[in-house]
DNA sequence: ACCTTATTTGCATCTCATGCGAACTGCCAA
DNA sequence: TTGGCAGTTCGCATGAGATGCAAATAAGGT
């Protein structure tokens, strides 16, 4: 995702309107990699900006994926993590506390993939990948 | 998964009945590729046994996924897939009309993963890798 | 055949997400 | 600076997917 400063001009270049509600969201997703749902930005929102409504969230976390600017994923059990990283990588869950970490991944292209059924092989055009890798946190390790 | 009659006997051993509904899940979902949502399964189950309900249905996937005879998953937009397929495998998806297949992909324990954070590097213990191929089925493909 | 215990089923409830429209406001133009 | 159009916010209704619950039912050991 970019700057807050450089969204501000590509939104209002698009016909969109910056609001204080869109700047704080900027502010909170920019460099944010804690790949956030809605509510837990809307309960960060909340804190400094009283009265903002999760709808203004999830509003604006829509558009801002529709703009390329954010990435969301729907991983198991709960709601979907946006994430402002947008450049290739990938992701290892905690599947004790759901904490998200981005890993990146050397070799994704050359994976060898094959199917049982030979006659369909080569025949999905791969646009991405996505590779989630579950686990313990260093953390959640001990705590077993 | 294992076969309806082994399923039978495994049910039976745990103390759990095997009911003309767990049958005919049973049934349904050996050897089922289509990674079929809870829903669609009740669909096709509704046909043979009108009057099964969808909450059954829920139940029994939970069971069978309880003891291991099936994976489930959340690919984004929409329901939870059921997988009978237990073994090492990953999926690709089509974007266009969310059919999945199964995958097999070599040298996925070899996969060089890092962090930008040097020092959480190898602290996370995998237990598992998921990937997902995303984009065009050759039926979807023709469409564009 | 009986009886204990698991199961089925319908309905209520819950979470996450989106539809909708009245009130509001950014921001451009005059 | 001000007026006004168009985009936005926000609360409430609605929807999808999934689970909680308990009365009625049925499996299966005895
Ligand atoms: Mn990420
Ligand atoms: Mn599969
Ligand atoms: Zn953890
Ligand atoms: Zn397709």
């Amino acid at each position: 995702m970019r700057t807050p400063a450089e969204l501000t001009t590509a939104f209002r270049s698009l016909g969109l309107k910056v609001t204080p509600q869109r700047q704080l969201l900027f502010r909170l997703l920019h460099d944010n990699t804690s790949h956030p749902t809605a509510e837990a930005l809307f309960e960060v929102a909340s804190a400094q900006m009283p009265g903002i409504s999760l709808r203004t969230v999830y509003q604006t976390l829509t558009d801002l994926a529709g703009m390329g600017e954010l990435q969301s994923f729907a991983f198991g059990g709960g709601a979907i993590r946006f994430d402002p990283n947008v450049g290739p990588h990938h992701h290892q869950v905690c599947v004790s506390c759901d904490e998200i970490a981005d890993v990146y991944v050397d070799g994704v292209d050359q994976l060898n993939v094959s199917l049982r059924n030979e006659s369909e092989a080569h025949s999905f055009a791969v646009a991405s990948t996505d590779i989630v890798f579950r686990g313990r946190c260093v953390r959640c390790a001990h705590t077993v």
